[in-house]
DNA sequence: TTTGGTAGTCATGTTTTTTTGACCTCTTGT
DNA sequence: ACAAGAGGTCAAAAAAACATGACTACCAAA
């Protein structure tokens, strides 16, 4: 077909695009890359995040598949997030993306 | 005071994600890949965009140096918007992203 | 028992983005 | 002269995103 309908189908990359661009999305992503956060970590080291953006942007991360939320069972119990397979393969996206902005 | 530098925080990637995730920037884009596009043929194929929004993204777009605005001076005098360099290296980007949604 | 850490939720308010509809300029066609 | 297409602008409203402060629940140490 020619470029008539293009319209229809929505640019496949936008909604992970989306998700990636909240804000403060990017920063946990890049804290996850270096291994499994947690909440409170997080709220301690992102300056000007909050709680409820911090818990809205996980929840969202975590609902596309990108992190993964674990219940670590061990003294003292806590929660972990790791990146997902499906976010290891958006470590290069970033990489290539960092490339860009220099 | 050594306010805790923003920039050394803020994700170098997190900009740009932001510039190409706004309403109908994706869509734009993938027209744009494909070669010079005009602000009615995008207000035509791009169902739910509207005029001011459209003006919106290309401006943005335009100003991260993603987009170059041209004057075709020729017979019916028009404005064409073609991807800059910048914005060819970001195809590839795309496409990943593309490849992982799917 | 009070304090402190972990991991949040909820209602509300503010800010930013996106949409709406009217209006504008310039050029060509009738 | 008048209409119509191209390429917009502007003010205002509506919608979405983000922030704030109070509150919850669980567990452990002092």
């Amino acid at each position: 077909m020619t470029t008539k309908n293009q319209a229809e189908n929505t640019c496949p990359a936008e909604g992970l695009l989306k998700t990636l661009s909240g804000k403060w999305k990017p920063q946990i992503f890049r804290f996850a890359v270096n291994g499994p956060i947690r909440f409170n970590t997080l709220l301690r080291e992102i300056e000007g995040a909050n709680k409820q953006s911090l818990a809205t942007a996980l929840k969202e991360l975590e609902s596309e598949g990108i992190l993964h939320k674990v219940i670590i069972s061990e003294k003292p119990l806590h929660i972990e997030y790791n990146l997902s397979e499906r976010g290891q393969s958006l470590v290069p996206i970033f990489q290539q993306l960092e490339g860009i902005v220099k």
